[in-house]
DNA sequence: CAGCATCTCTTAAGCGCTTCAGATGACGCA
DNA sequence: TGCGTCATCTGAAGCGCTTAAGAGATGCTG
């Protein structure tokens, strides 16, 4: 009793200090109906006195079942996922969903698997996972079903028993297609992050594109490819590059190997608005006006695609709503109830600054 | 025992399956050296045959009195955290240096408190705090401090048995008033974003916003108030503009609210790139030249800063390095290791091509 | 062959809490 | 007076795991 560093007080200590017992002082905390209210005071007060911050959040767990978090995917580290601001806006509106409940998020950032390590998602303190867009294959996945932990998935491909929200992708990149077709282009290119398992950085075939581990990709160069040949361009005309990671700056060099290709292509679909940002530095960097001479498309509509100059032609998804929505999931789930069946949310081309009549 | 959702298979069922103690049961996943090879693997093997996929985390936590985990506190929503580069790199860092060691991240968003609620902080299953640019008086620091988790704090003033790491935010400020001055500029303003609980979104006097409840924006006001005093140019002379949050959107207004002064500013000192970058914004919507009309200057350099038109002259500060030192604080006191001194990361003025010769 | 170290596995005591199933007594009502 | 009710509090059985201490068995040393 005479230690400096004394132990943290328990809830016996607590129970032992106001000579109650040890349910009651619990109730205290968890269920104020259960015992008088003047007692109640008294607990709460020997409390504070003793330094007794409440249950211990561990203890509290192993006997409820219950942890309060919510673990959360990634594919990638953590620098590369947030500096899409897609990723940030969509676990905003997820955290505050879950928050209201009490839930936390636990980030699990992804290895080199197209995901976080199995182990990693085996020992992970969380209630339910969150998958946003990992790889189809990703070992986490198999860990989460192992586990028997409840799962959400963002942009993935249907998993049995999983709740899912997604986006109409396919539908976008049509759009974004029937678009620049409408203004006269025949000459395009595609430009993609990285989607295989070894990054090629290079040009690959539309062939090769498709075999990429990310439904959202697939279902993005599916919609620009089969709208393109229905325009009667055949995919084998349409170079899809490869960037190694996501980031702007490749996304730039990969927009100047496929600028510095004769012929030049006058229209560029981007699966994202990071890689369609890239390509305009590269356009700038290549001397090309944008949209007179090179017309750039993006995904997402992110706040940077309305500041940019010119300001980016882009599919706009409602982030928002999609986090909101897998937040809601999340707790339908965790309410013991059954996954409902899968929603996809609509898409919208936002028409900006970015794209133009093609060029002669 | 003839149950279709079967509860999960226990350490207990293991054990008994392969006809061991639990003890055994339990080496064989943690202790490899405590059994014969040939048992382990039978053990293994069977584990894999009934579906039991490891130790429970939570149980397990509960016996070792550790959680794997390290909950990082932030001032705001996630949103408008990931919204600034500078975060995400500094959290990136973080994470790979603590992941290496088995800790994942619990994310805890801020309120509006200056830090997320204590209630969440005393509940949160973590075995270690850190603190990000959180308000000196954040209710989470006290309920750290309560329940006797260690902390590392990140931008932030001293707290007693904390480990921390901070920038030169002084000495950067100092840096980017003195290039200013040098350049012949005598009309100054400054860009801050939301540090009083109330925002204000309007001028402030530098008394007022030297009450900010932020360390690093105290630090960086009083070194550009002090060098321009230096220089002449009296407190009073200078607006200081607080935004109602810290976006670029927010900055754009505020920086047209500036500029719209008469006599209207040279030069703008920003707290962030973020914010220079809309103040960027704001001197096109005012048909204003940057450099030649308006000088600006960013704080951070975070990556944005260099794609800009024209590109930002800033504050550098290493964020991946302020991120890998708190991760190896955090390491260093879960070790049980007293906290070393505080260590104070520096800065360097990059000069690029948003600051000039004052006009005239 | 006694003595001792080593390897392998077991026993049992926790870790700090929740919660079901009572026990106790006060009170109202017939 | 007897009995059911209600409010209040307690006992004890878990939740699933780790780990210190120790028990046998085996082999080695002098």
């Amino acid at each position: 009793m005479a230690s400096r560093q004394r132990r943290h007080p328990t809830l016996d200590d607590l129970a032992d200090a106001v000579g109650v017992s040890r349910t009651t002082a619990s109730n205290a905390f968890n269920r104020p109906d259960q015992l008088s209210e003047a007692l109640r005071q008294e607990i709460l007060h020997a409390a504070k006195r003793l330094g007794y911050t409440g249950p211990d959040p561990v203890a509290r767990s192993l006997a409820t079942r219950r942890v309060g978090a919510i673990a959360f995917m990634l594919d990638t580290g953590l620098s590369a996922a947030f500096s899409d601001p897609a990723l940030s806006i969509t676990l905003d509106a997820l955290a505050t969903e879950v928050d209201a409940e009490g839930h936390a998020l636990l980030l699990l950032p992804g290895g080199d698997n197209g995901g976080p390590r199995a182990e990693r998602v085996l020992t992970a303190q969380a209630d339910l996972a969150v998958a946003y867009s990992l790889a189809d294959d990703a070992p986490a996945l198999h860990a989460v079903r192992d586990r028997g932990l409840p799962l959400v998935v963002i942009d993935q491909p249907h998993v049995p028993g999983a709740a899912r929200v997604s986006t109409d992708d396919r539908g976008g990149a049509v759009a974004a297609t029937r678009h620049l077709l409408g203004l006269g282009h025949r000459r395009f290119a595609v430009l993609s992050a990285q989607c295989l398992s070894e990054p090629r950085n290079t040009v690959l075939s539309v062939e090769e594109a498709m075999r990429s581990r990310f439904r959202d990709n697939r279902e993005r160069l599916s919609g620009y490819v089969d709208t393109l040949a229905a325009a009667g361009i055949a995919a084998a005309e349409v170079p899809v590059f490869e960037t190694s990671g996501a980031s702007r700056e490749q996304a730039t060099q990969a927009a100047v190997a496929l600028l510095t290709r004769r012929p030049r292509p006058t229209a560029l679909l981007c699966m994202s608005d990071e890689l369609a940002l890239g390509a305009l530095a590269a356009a700038r960097l290549q001397a090309l006006r944008v949209p007179a001479d090179l017309s750039i498309v993006g995904f997402d509509d992110t706040p940077p695609a309305a500041w940019s100059e010119p300001a980016l032609t882009t599919v706009r998804q409602d982030l928002g709503r999609k986090g909101a929505h897998a937040g809601q999931l999340a707790l339908r789930l965790l309410a013991g109830k059954r996954p409902p069946s899968p929603v996809t949310l609509p898409v919208e081309l936002v028409v900006r600054a970015s794209t133009g009549p093609a060029p002669e």
